[in-house]
DNA sequence: GACCAGGCACATC
DNA sequence: GATGTGCATGGT
């Protein structure tokens, strides 16, 4: 088995099926995804609610809304302005390309999905890998801050590794499905928040002290 | 009060 | 290509 099946199946095996996305819709999961930039989940989802309670969270109320309003009902996720702004481009963009349906975007090529979705500002690997997985079940392998840490800590990955050589290594060791890949990274996020953080907590760890 | 959280774009070298 | 900086709220 390889390395990284092997951890995923120790992750598993301590922590259970994460229940991953939170949210109700793709769209929902897909403004989730950008609203969580460098930020506590806890506060994204404050500010979907107020999204939800002002009867905001579809592309073309976000679209029609001044940018201002909108920073304003964002405003527990951080960096509000900049979200707004973010979620304005995502918004214009479904709308420009896709007809203003996020499911108009599920029958295209993955490949030339995720780079269109990188060439709207605001929008990095990591939102839109986020966005193919959780929002369009699209087998790709989301990397984030806590799986750099995490790997690196265990002597899998150097402590500088990029985000696309570190995703090419689960893309190599692991079968593309969807239920792993989702399973997976949320894992990594429960482990991360509770264990491997900036100053580790590794007494309990389940992959305390190994090698791999 | 410091530090951190499910990043990203942009400037500068 | 690598490095540094601004963006901002709420929890610990």
């Amino acid at each position: 088995m390889s390395p990284l099946m092997s951890i995923y199946r120790m992750l598993f095996d301590a922590f259970g099926p994460q229940g991953w996305w939170p949210g109700d819709s793709p769209f929902e999961v897909a403004v989730g995804a950008i609203l969580t930039q460098n930020t506590n989940w806890q506060n994204v989802n404050r500010a979907i609610k107020n999204l939800k309670d002002a009867h905001c969270l579809s592309p073309r109320t976000l679209y029609e809304i001044p940018e201002g309003e909108l920073a304003i009902l964002i405003k527990p996720s951080g960096y509000f302005n900049i979200k707004a702004v973010r979620l304005k481009a995502f918004v214009a963009f479904i709308i420009n390309q896709y007809d203003g349906s996020l499911m108009n975007m599920v029958a295209e090529d993955t490949e030339s999905l995720r780079n269109k979705l990188l060439s709207v500002r605001g929008i990095g690997m990591e939102t839109a890998d986020s966005i193919l997985l959780y929002a369009l079940n699209k087998p790709v392998f989301v990397i984030d801050a806590y799986t750099k840490r995490i790997l690196s800590r265990h002597g899998i990955i150097s402590e500088g590794a990029g985000y696309q050589e570190c995703q090419a290594l689960f893309h190599q060791q692991l079968v593309h499905e969807v239920p792993l890949f989702n399973e997976y990274h949320a894992l990594f996020v429960k482990l991360g928040k509770h264990y491997c953080k900036s100053k580790p907590q590794c007494n309990g760890c389940p992959l305390q002290g190994q090698r791999f």
